[in-house]
DNA sequence: TCGATGCTTGACGTTAACGTAAAGTACTTG
DNA sequence: CAAGTACTTTACGTTAACGTCAAGCATCGA
């Protein structure tokens, strides 16, 4: 009744390979049964697995998946460490928004020289005697805000 | 004129180790000048070597900070190759929005957890009598909308 | 009975980004 | 001149999360 998979049926399931199921295991995340010597998943597992590869999705290594599991199995009196979790879960989402500003910002940047750059090709394309303009320099300075990344890099 | 700096101290003014320096010039991503043997930084390096990690805060590996510096540095005709790099930070930021979803929605299921657990606690404070309440199950069924994480895992 | 599969357990390889000695050179200060 | 300090290069160590053989049972169909 229970629909049951080996290692490698899981695993192309989950999309991941068998390796890392092992692995998994090894690194005590799964316990699966065993027929023989060989490895046999219920339901259950595969839901744990899910678990695993949702944590791994998020950011958070094997290591911290494990603890999370273990929350998620043990009693639910831990009031505590589940503070002390969903702690961890706002901090990891802080770091992602930090650096998604940064990455916002550097989109801005990049975008700006792109347009830049393109207008200089242009530039180039159209008028066949502009004897090697000023690079970036001076187109940048007419339309951005000068930003200058880093302050020269370019210079002499 | 020229404000120099040895390893150490513009590791130190970078926030960073002298050991991460030289691994970035052996990576090929600065080229500091000599004095004999020693390692001398100019303002330039400086500024690359803060580009440099400010990619890596951006989650960039150094290989692709490399790629990125070079484009800095080369002629303004690669607008071919400017288009690539947008496009490589518009991923990361593509990315970086997903995870974020996700961590949005999993410190809401734990944030629900969380509260569950709290009354749970709660209820056992108040009511000295309850006999071990069938854990959370019931209270997620009441208050959350059921989304069971995963399906089971705490079943029989 | 013979392969062909599919599973098992080792166990070493890999990548990134440094950490951490080890051993030697150079300058300078008491 | 001996210490001390800062620098150098060389090179092995580390962590994470598997990849990639290697060698060996076990089962199954023709």
């Amino acid at each position: 009744m229970e629909r049951l998979y080996t290692v490698t049926e899981l695993a192309e399931k989950l999309g991941v390979t068998a390796r890392a199921l092992r692995f998994y295991e090894h690194k005590g995340l799964v316990r699966p049964q065993r027929a023989g010597n060989n490895r046999v998943y219920t339901r259950r597992d595969r839901g744990r697995l899910a678990l695993i590869l949702r944590g791994k999705r998020l950011g958070f290594s094997l290591r911290e998946v494990g603890e999370w599991l273990d929350l998620y199995d043990a009693d639910p009196d831990q009031a505590e460490q589940m503070h002390r979790l969903v702690e961890k879960v706002r901090d990891r989402i802080a770091t992602l928004e930090r650096q998604r500003n940064d990455l916002e910002a550097t989109l801005q940047e990049l975008t700006e020289i792109e347009q830049a750059a393109q207008r200089h090709l242009d530039a180039k394309a159209g008028d066949c005697k502009s004897p090697d303009r000023e690079s970036l320099g001076p187109v940048r300075g007419k339309g951005g805000r000068s930003h200058t990344p880093v302050g020269g890099l370019k210079d002499a």
